[in-house]
RNA sequence: GGUCCAUUCGUCUAUCGGUUAGGACGCCAGGUUUUCAUCCUGGAAAGAGGGGUUCGACUCCCCUAUGGACUACCA
């Protein structure tokens, strides 16, 4: 059996999307599965939309990711079929485009592209195929001195394949089984262009795919529409007893309404669409990512990685040892799959849990220092150990712990009204004598003391330590009372006291 | 308009002819808790419609509907 080789192979026109992300997720976890090679290509065969920076994030996107490239742009060394950007491989495909037009399967068009909008008002449907391609300017219609001379004066022209009418093509498509067209309805596409002297995205990527001995061929839906075309060209090249199997891979859908997931959405939603954050050159535009947002590649990895696809048990936490083990094309469903983002939040909840608190810390500490708070390392984990089971995301520890770095400077008016009674500020009055008295302030040792003075006083368990939680939060949450003493020390949690008796009377 | 693909709870999905149609996110309720959150338990919630095939269809076939992708000298 042929070595498994699955390429990516994203156009450099911007940031990559999530979805171009996932499919390159599953491109890697099936080369990996069946011990194969994944390449990262460059299709950058449109000169005019090619995007400064696009490459170099793509390649940093699929890093922080973990998805690891074995060959082609981005990998470590280059690789035997370099170079992977198909700008840089001019040269290449002129030699494929020649034999086409040799055996009479493709042909020269001059038509400009204000002749073919023309065409397209004066026909209806109009399409540039067997029924129409008599009627155009080419190397078909014209005679060949014409051609010729046309060429010879500079003159720009395409060339484009010559599909022959009427034959049914099938596609062995991995996730959908057979598809099968009719040769009819696919137009005469460009596969060539003498202005910049590239070919067109569909002959650049058969070509390359057989050069570098390509096994499947996993991408989106999108571009199913195409394989016809695709199957096409590996015949006409000669090539089907190596033509890649294909696996069209469902589209990533809006949350809300229909049609295929977009930056727009995300800008309206309130979620990023892009691995990381993305500065367009042009206009200047952050677009927000996944990493920036606090996700953990992992979390993300995870998240992508079921959507899709599934492992056929009840199990959604993978890692991408196990995603990769266990991942199949049989278990990749047929219909495109809504972006749910509360879910992500919840698969960034899962590994936030499973980290230790000494890693979050390290992490959080960094969201500190931004905040001019240095905190001790020991006091920090502790704090992290006390509200990470909150927080989805690291950078929401801050609004879960900010109370433990600053003494609250007001406190929340509702709680005031509903928890602060006539009797509190004498009864903090006394908390006051009762914790200087204590030596040790563990948790353990200031609860068993406090409790047993309120029992010994009969005082409302609840009033006392509602007021005296409003005292040290300023807001009626927060993790246990004791514990939070604990880390804050005697000293300040005494402050917190007297200042509260003060301020709210 | 044409071609292709798809269609199970709001969402992601399991089911590969016989199940009380399962799980997860979200939602609701209850419990735990001195607070909030977490957490635990429970609940509501689904086979687009119509024809077949079959002893029996969510599952196989056909039609309809709906949705999506594609339809460039873009990828």
């Amino acid at each position: 059996m042929k070595k498994v080789r699955v390429r990516f192979a994203p156009s450099p026109t911007g940031p990559l999307h999530i979805g171009g992300v996932r499919t390159a997720l599953f491109n890697y976890l099936f080369a990996r599965q069946h011990g194969g090679d994944m390449l990262l290509r460059i299709e950058d065969t449109d000169s005019a939309r090619f995007v400064a920076g696009a490459e170099e994030y793509i390649v940093e996107s699929l890093n922080w990711l973990g998805i690891a490239i074995d060959e082609g742009v981005g990998a470590k060394s280059q690789g035997k079929h370099a170079p992977y950007r198909q700008s840089e491989r001019k040269a290449i495909y002129r030699k494929y485009v020649d034999q086409l037009l040799q055996a009479g399967l493709a042909y020269i068009a001059f038509d400009t592209p204000a002749e073919l909008d023309g065409k397209r008002v004066e026909i209806a449907n109009f399409q540039y195929d067997a029924s129409t391609r008599g009627l155009m300017s080419n190397s078909l219609t014209l005679a060949s001195e014409n051609v010729n001379s046309r060429i010879r004066n500079g003159e720009q022209y395409v060339v484009r394949i010559k599909i022959e009418p009427n034959q049914e093509i099938t596609v062995h498509d991995l996730i959908r089984g057979e598809v099968l067209v009719n040769s009819s309805v696919i137009d005469d596409k460009v596969l060539f262009k003498s202005s910049d002297e590239l070919p067109t995205y569909h002959l650049a990527n058969v070509v390359d795919d057989y050069l570098m001995e390509i096994s499947h061929v996993i991408r989106g839906e999108e571009w199913l529409p195409s394989a016809p075309l695709h199957v096409l060209l590996y015949q006409y090249l000669g090539w089907m007893d190596v033509m890649p199997q294909f696996a069209h891979l469902p589209l990533l859908l809006k949350p809300d309404g229909n049609g295929k997931l977009s930056k727009r959405d995300g800008d309206r939603l309130g979620f990023p669409v892009f691995p990381m954050n993305w500065k367009d050159p042009k206009t200047g535009e952050t677009s927000f990512g996944y990493r920036e947002a606090g996700y953990f590649p992992e979390a993300m990895v995870n998240f992508l990685a079921l959507l899709g696809w599934n492992s056929g048990t009840e199990l959604e936490i993978f890692s991408m040892q196990e995603l990769i083990d266990q991942f199949s094309l049989d278990r990749v469903s047929k219909s495109g799959a809504k972006f749910d983002y509360e879910k992500g939040k919840w698969f960034n909840h899962q590994y936030l849990q499973s980290k230790s608190n000494q890693e979050i810390a390290t992490i959080f500490q960094k969201i500190l220092l931004e905040k001019e708070i240095n905190a001790d390392a020991t006091k920090l984990i502790k704090i992290v150990s006390l509200v990470k089971e909150r927080a989805n995301f690291v950078n929401e520890l801050w609004a879960q712990s900010s109370f433990f770095f600053q003494q609250p400077t007001e406190y929340d008016a509702k709680t005031i009204q509903k928890r602060w009674k006539p009797e509190t500020p004498v009864q903090l009055t006394e908390l006051i004598d009762v914790l200087f008295d204590i030596n040790n302030f563990s948790a353990e040792n200031t609860e068993t003391i406090v409790k047993e003075w309120i029992t010994a006083k009969d005082y409302n368990l609840g009033g006392v330590m509602n007021a005296f939680r409003l005292s040290l939060v300023g807001e009626p949450k927060g993790p246990h009372i004791f514990d939070i003493i604990e880390v804050l020390g005697k000293e300040d949690t005494i402050k917190r006291l007297r200042k509260a008796i003060e301020i709210i009377g």
